[in-house]
DNA sequence: GTCTATAGGGTGATAGAC
DNA sequence: GTCTATCACCCTATAGAC
């Protein structure tokens, strides 16, 4: 905390630059499409820097793109975890959440994905902390969805359909983006975060009707 | 059609060789992560065929993937264009086929999807003949929800939210299923493949739920 | 048609001056 | 801390023998 000395006018450290230009072309272009020369010039810096600042191109990688998401999932797992809610609830919870971090890190859920291919990405591996995170609040929700079941708050269906859908309703809007705001349909960047927050209202209810114990 | 001799034995040719081995890698790690030396490996042919037959390796990308979807592409416009058939019914018709599709071509929506990232794939621009078919059948299903909307056969939302929970329903497990199946809660190959095949029912369902006019 | 050998170009990383 | 210059490597693509 000490150590580095913050310049007093924060016009974003030469390490801070790095960091952003890496963000951004590595979420957009997944690991292994993204040059090294491209992040420095994004940056505005020379390319010798990068391995000053981190020691290769997989360390940053792994650096920027981990800390965005694991401090998220912290958060999420925390919640779903200690949770005296109803199974609605936390529904909306979740939801509302999600979405407004997915709007904050639109590239985020295609970075997920292309490390979870494995292979394009340095160590898309199961072993991977940022898989095991996700793994854990995956597991977090499954256990909670069980519990509602069994209480017989909501209908038996398998849970990974309730997972499969909340999560696909969630994220795919972001991944397809290009196909859903296509050319001649056309839809603004603001037509598109408009329909991403009607969808903090919609979700919750599409699932609450997929879930609800119909019979009595 | 008569210019290439087939030899008797269908014993998969050496360009088909290559064919099925590039389409097994790209698929399974995007364009920019497979090496051509690693198709001619999983081929078992030597790489300087590989430019023997197919000119680059962006060709060979090119035709490979697009020769799967391109054919379901125009068979599903074709039928969504020519429908008699009330909309749930359609729906009916496009999660059967979607699903059949996907259990047989695993990987293909991981590649679409990079594809339409754009930079990673050789072409991933707009003027892609793959992206303005994927953007055609969006246009035909488009208007289809728009005819239901107005005939008051089906509830009024953005219609864009229809297509996004269908396609996010349908493509969203296979692509996310390495978190699906994950390790601890651990689900075989075999119960995948059961929960999609029930997905074939349970999806129209869903989206009958969502679009139910409910007033009367 | 199939191979070996290699050209030709790009990429990640570092040495060393400032 | 920042730069220039350069190395060592790996990749695609091709020339040329068989």
């Amino acid at each position: 905390m000490a150590k580095k000395k913050e310049p007093a006018v924060k016009d974003l450290s030469t390490e801070e630059k790095i960091k952003a230009a890496a963000k951004k072309l590595f979420t957009q272009k997944g690991f292994a499409a993204t040059k090294t020369r491209d992040i420095a010039e994004e940056a505005g810096i020379n390319l010798a820097l990068l391995n000053y600042y981190f020691r290769s191109k997989e360390k940053l990688f792994e650096l920027v793109m981990k800390e965005n998401i694991q401090l998220f999932l912290g958060v999420m797992i925390e919640k779903i975890n200690n949770n005296p809610l109803p199974f609605d609830e936390q529904i909306v919870f979740i939801v509302s959440n999600y979405i407004d971090m997915l709007l904050e890190n639109p590239g985020l859920p295609f970075f997920v994905l292309n490390l979870l291919q494995s292979g394009n990405a340095p160590d898309g591996n199961p072993d991977d902390p940022l898989f095991k995170n996700i793994e854990k609040m995956r597991n977090s929700f499954l256990h909670n969805i069980k519990a509602a079941m069994e209480k017989g708050e909501i209908k038996h269906v398998h849970p990974l359909h309730i997972i499969a859908n909340l999560m696909g309703m969630l994220v795919f809007p972001f991944i397809a983006r290009p196909i859903l705001m296509a050319r001649s349909g056309n839809i603004s960047q603001a037509e598109f975060e408009q329909l991403m927050i009607e969808r903090k209202k919609l979700i919750p209810e599409w699932i609450k009707g997929m879930i609800k114990v119909s019979g009595g």
